[in-house]
DNA sequence: TTGACATATTCCGTAACGGGAATATGATTC
DNA sequence: GAATCATATTCCCGTTACGGAATATGTCAA
């Protein structure tokens, strides 16, 4: 099995540096196509794929005016990345995290590594 | 150009579903690979693959410990992660991006309706 | 040693990926 | 209509991904 597509969920689509800078672009304020090429100085092919793969999977908004389309970045399809990350928040800060792992680890020792009479 | 490969930044090896699932697995304590085998049923040789791209990345630290080999999430490393989506909570919550959005909506509305067929 | 257990690596096959170039679609103006 | 501007799609290419199966390495025990 290959990896997965890019258009499969959030976390795929973020993997591609220029893709987070194309939202990080679009978030402050809707944008044309092409002004995205001058910013970020892609090819305008290469920012229309980009804008396709983010839109599958919503992480930006599309609105047409007259000749140009107008993107913008749909944040809130971030959250869940977000929250992701934030699961590990007490495990790389704060004392909770410390503890907890402190006393699993202790359990661990009991548990797991006496299942089979192991030494060490 | 193809993808950027997994092991280069924790973008790319996050965006494998199952490397997530090691990374909470991992979390609270450290782990034999056995264990990640058995617990989130996953062919051996895949584990140790994941497991050495999350190791590249500094996602994961490891420490042998006679014939087994214990892994434990290093959260650290996931900090940039959650620090880049960070930049847009306010944009998904919070007044600015309200605010800036409807003032935006606002604007649209008001070209729309003025000039119905101009240059641009 | 030899054998078992635990983990890692290699090789194979299929399936994207992302860039570049060319081309296609869409909308506006003349 | 035709020409033009703005964006999207298609095709080709070299690279990488991940899974499965087989095999290699490493550690302990008898």
């Amino acid at each position: 099995m290959p990896r997965a597509t890019t258009t499969s969920d959030a976390f795929n689509a973020v993997a591609e540096p220029r893709r987070r800078e194309i939202l990080e672009f679009l978030a402050p304020q809707e944008r044309a196509v092409n002004d995205v090429v001058a910013e970020l100085r892609l090819a305008q092919p290469s920012v229309s794929k980009h804008l396709r793969v983010l839109l599958d999977v919503g992480l930006v908004q599309m609105r047409r005016e007259g000749r140009q389309v107008l993107y913008r970045t749909n944040a809130k399809a971030l959250q869940p990345l977000h929250e992701w990350a934030s699961r590990f928040e007490r495990y790389w800060r704060g004392q909770l995290g410390r503890v907890k792992e402190r006393a699993e680890e202790q359990e661990r020792r009991t548990n797991e590594t006496t299942k089979k009479g192991r030494k060490r």
